[in-house]
DNA sequence: TGTACATCAGTGAACGCGCGTTCACTGATGTAC
DNA sequence: TGTACATCAGTGAACGCGCGTTCACTGATGTAC
């Protein structure tokens, strides 16, 4: 629930209530500051609503402080500015991802990093997992960008078999189980997060253990 | 895809591409037919949507062929009209999902039936399940309803452990880790349909192993 | 050094649309007397 | 058997709102000559 502050956090920096700051106009050639400042916004909103089809361009531009139609400089309509923001959020979790696993001892425990530090994302961004993942859009529009995380999540897991620390087997199909199962546990809590759930991390660790095979250090 | 016709299946009846039937008023003492006409209604235009935020109580006057003030008749407002159709939608699956593991020969076999029940429910409606588990609705109002589901699943893995078909364990903490499992299995391919899956009933029946440790007939 | 002009970074008014909801109403059917 | 009236099952016009998008524009800043 608390914001933790964070260096790389882009996404709910410089929140505050009342947003009527004053905005100057850019210097010239400077106009693409706006472009960050309106994917910024609009990620700020789609974290709250949880949902794409609630957010209206006009609501950008207010939380920006500058007029509707300054947005069409910058991108095709609502549907292109929509697609440009959850690409730049998807590529800094990407990263973040990659980055939550260095420091780890080994392929298992670097596995088990990520898995925790998405959890603690969704717990931070729960607005923006929604959107991501359980919106209409993707319905209506395949967000090519995602096939990313997936192909690393299998990348760490091939890395367990091949180190001998998962059994070997179809790395795209346990990673497939694995992913299901951490979607759902994660999904169940941001739609009902008034509902009395047990840590996330420990089943987490149950997943790892029965699904993949992954033996943790500290598992029964 | 397909839409398979079912006797139980209240959901899709007599949904048609041109729908300016003549609806004739119904006859004195029988006005709650129109209740259940705009539910049904209701529920045909959720599972299109897929999100209750993109439904509008006009579009749902639209469907039946009456005037948008006559929903009032019968509902308080639109958040009103949604949770007595999701409410609906529920109680009938819970009793198809009790209905379909009748004929199973044990408690396992019953919980697998319940689970490919489900599955296969959700091929047939994904936009309703979207709605029941993922709209923001979930959010603003607690579908009290839902408590049901899994508390009945939760009694069926606990028949599987009395039974001694799984190991003996917290049988709701073994729940909620499958129906993390299968929700997550679901919910991405509901929320992805055109990527490539494989078969939902292979993957539900790893879970059953793996997670609840049943030892199934046709297991390796 | 001056000045005409191009470019950049935006703005404000207006459009047509669908929405939830309110209000006063209509017209058929049953019922009390 | 007649008739006044209540009830039921709806309807149609109207309200104010926020929306995406288009259009013509403004005004500061740089640049060619």
């Amino acid at each position: 629930m608390d914001e933790t502050p964070s260096a790389q956090d882009e996404i709910s920096e410089e929140r505050s209530p009342a947003r009527r700051r004053a905005r100057g106009r850019n210097p010239r050639g400077q106009g693409e500051r706006l472009r960050d400042e309106i994917l910024s916004a609009t990620l700020r909103l789609l974290n709250d609503l949880g949902d794409d089809e609630a957010l209206s361009l006009r609501a950008v531009a207010r939380e920006v402080g500058i007029a509707a139609t300054s947005v069409y400089i910058h991108f095709e309509d609502r549907d292109a500015l929509v697609y440009a923001a959850l690409e730049r959020c998807h590529r800094d979790l990407v990263r973040d991802l990659d980055q939550a696993e260095t420091g780890a001892a080994d392929p298992a425990a670097r596995l088990r990093a990520r898995l925790l530090f998405l959890g603690s994302w969704v717990g931070r961004h729960s607005g923006l997992y929604k959107v991501l993942h359980e919106s209409t859009l993707n319905q209506r529009t395949h967000l090519a960008f995602k096939e990313d995380l997936t192909d690393r999540t299998t990348a760490a897991v091939q890395r367990c078999m091949d180190a001998g620390l998962a059994p070997a087997d179809d790395a795209a199909a346990v990673s497939l189980d694995l992913r299901a199962a951490v979607h759902g546990a994660v999904s169940m809590r941001v739609n009902e997060p008034d509902l009395p759930w047990p840590p996330l991390e420990d089943q987490i660790d149950r997943f790892l253990t029965k699904l993949v095979g992954v033996r943790l250090p500290g598992g029964s």
